[in-house]
DNA sequence: ACAAATCCCTACTTATTTAGTAGGGATTTT
DNA sequence: AAAATCCCTACTAAATAAGTAGGGATTTGT
């Protein structure tokens, strides 16, 4: 069990918007990431249909934020990549019956998950980068 | 990301040998879990060549579990599976630098994690499930 | 002894998901 | 009008997960 690479990726790049706090181009994504322009734009098209970017065109166009750093939680970019902590079977056949320790256990671990996701910004991320350094 | 299905079999599977409280013979954990012989038998011999079930064989044979259902965490069984919680990479070039927002994240999601299903055993989840009857 | 039921081993196949590629189109600036 | 950019979507390839298959070894009960 592990995040998909796409969604770690996706996290990368915003950050490095957030940290970079402007617009930047692709190819200037591309520099910084060296992944190959198509796999970029599709991850960022995802990031874009799901509001977490905005994209400008044209010959000094780019990606930016939508939103501060402090206004967009990691579980925002996650879900916007389709990358969400999900149990959702618990190997039980009929699952509505009450016989289904699993769906408990699955409940507790999801929970904790998701407060650190929907608590944690983009802005924090950067504060916790800052004081590594 | 989620659980593996082999993952949520196990727990199950281990679940039921804990409110059994017994030894069970894979034929009477096929007719509980509706999975093939041959798939279970498989399940069963990772979790009891990492130490979680032993075997008994001949007519009168099955599986127990090793240890009291209360010494049995929950990251045990899924250790035994391969099913761990890893977040390896952080999707840049050069890790070792200190450009690397994603780890500090996937740091504190995994100590989450952790926590709870190394704390979590058996026993646990046989009472939570008890308190939803 | 021996048959029957059990657990044991491991290779293979199939299905599903993920990762990444490719190519052409639409837009904006200079 | 050219150049650089973002936009769309179909496809392919790689990796992983899920499940199947078949034969072997052990123990029990008769």
């Amino acid at each position: 069990m592990k995040l998909s690479t796409t969604a770690t990726y996706g996290l990368r790049i915003c950050f490095l918007l957030a940290v970079a706090d402007k617009m930047l181009s692709l190819s200037s994504l591309v520099e910084q990431t060296d992944l190959s322009e198509k796999y970029l734009e599709q991850i960022l098209g995802k990031l874009r249909k799901n509001g977490i970017v905005s994209a400008k065109r044209g010959i000094s166009g780019g990606y930016y934020l939508t939103k501060p750093a402090k206004d967009i939680s990691v579980r925002g970019v996650l879900d916007a990549l389709n990358s969400g902590f999900e149990f959702a079977d618990c190997a039980a056949g009929d699952c509505s019956d009450l016989y289904c320790p699993n769906k408990l256990l699955f409940r507790r671990i999801y929970s904790a998950v998701n407060e650190i996701v929907t608590t944690t910004t983009l802005e924090d991320m950067i504060n916790d980068y800052k004081c590594t350094k």
